[in-house]
DNA sequence: ATTAATCTTTAGATTTGTCTAAATTTTATT
DNA sequence: AATAAAATTTAGACAAATCTAAAGATTAAT
């Protein structure tokens, strides 16, 4: 069966929204496709149909199966291209992200596989994300800790290594949490203290006590502060 | 300014049909494009009202330059494309045509630019056709003799060199004539014969003699090509 | 537990590209 | 030149994907 390419794209953020945690709604679906929860209800009934989707109106959606490794399927074919372009072509990790979003949605399987096999199988793309093989199987991403993580490199925050309140409230104060987005902008080796950008925050230092705290994964999508898209 | 694939599949269809020398009609671009006769005219507004089109109804049209300069850059992404299929990703040169159908709408001009270089700006597609460049400009086709055919380069026969019954009795018998696709798969030293693959036929062999009388022009726009600049 | 706020869905319209069937224009034939 | 044939265009309809506006369902708040 195949697709077109904005059911397709439907599937891709549903899958990317599925991944981030939260059980995703209409509104979050809309926002993600820059469309209205009205348009986003008719798709739905399309992808129900198709047996890509659970949905049941006004209860809520999740992919099946079938729906995920379609969405495996495309996101290969996105992270793939993405490497291809910056290990081959020589385009810069932040310039791939929309040209990828085209590249995705060329159907040839056979195609896919020629390319896999000319970038040797990479297991992960430019931005740290893992490429899922053809049976959308793939590595886990693992958890970098602050100190670890490569400048200017947008991650999210995924655990911290404790839970005393002393550290709570000093995440409450520095709009730290679980999810918080940030990259590392500066390491300075006389304090190991770090100059770090949270999104929609100027930047701040932190110490490297509180940096050995944090544990990140990188984003989907990440690209340089100052120019945060997603 | 931008255009939907549908327009950009039209214009390349009409452009292509240009080239093969005759006036382009209504009824033969919606044969060539699959459709039919009144969706024709109805894009051909559209065209128009993009000035594409040079178009008067029932007075027939033609590719406007910024028309002709549209087509080309298409021409350029397709051949590069199926360069890159074939010589990269090593398809066969029978299996890449509609692969590269959907990279060609591939948008970004960057990316054809940056591709265009990483394949040091091949000035042939596998099929022979030449591969404009960023400014329309490539390089003339002339018809050539089966003889001195490049291997594996598809091409059609355009012309023979002799009338005799003798000949088109040999011609017939292997289901060639004239607009016959055909490649040339080895070349054997010893007679000078040839193996070649006619298009929907099993590869079979040729001598000398009867590969002298045959010329190919390398498949699509046939003769002429300028370049259109601004 | 009502009411208010929010989220989701329906109803109906719009755009793009297509279609069929009918009408119009051009061309070819007698 | 008149008429038949062919090519082209118009008119009206449809499917896909979207929208706005309004209605329906769920959740939160008093």
């Amino acid at each position: 069966m195949s697709f077109t390419e904005s059911e397709e794209n439907y599937i891709k953020s549903i899958y990317h929204l599925q991944q981030q945690g939260e059980v995703v709604s209409t509104n979050d679906l809309a926002s993600e496709l820059q469309t209205k929860p009205a348009s986003v209800t008719d798709m739905l009934k399309k992808l129900k149909a198709k047996k890509l989707l659970n949905y049941e109106r006004y209860k809520g959606f999740s992919l099946s199966d079938e729906g995920t490794r379609v969405a495996l399927g495309i996101v290969r074919k996105h992270r793939l291209w993405e490497y291809f372009l910056v290990h081959e072509l020589e385009f810069g990790w932040d310039e791939v992200h929309e040209i990828a979003e085209e590249l995705e949605h060329i159907s040839s399987p056979q195609l896919v596989e020629k390319l896999d096999n000319y970038l040797s199988h990479p297991k992960f793309d430019p931005h740290g994300d893992p490429i899922p093989d053809i049976n959308g199987r793939m590595e886990l991403r693992k958890q970098v800790n602050l100190i670890d993580l490569q400048l200017n490199c947008e991650a999210e925050v995924s655990a911290v290594g404790s839970q005393s309140t002393e550290l709570l409230e000093l995440l409450k104060h520095k709009n730290i949490g679980i999810g918080t987005v940030l990259a590392v902008l500066k390491k300075f080796t006389f304090d190991n203290s770090l100059e770090i950008k949270v999104r929609d925050f100027p930047p701040f230092s932190i110490s490297q006590q509180l940096a050995q705290t944090l544990f990140l994964k990188p984003l989907y999508g990440a690209t340089t502060v100052g120019s945060i898209s997603k």
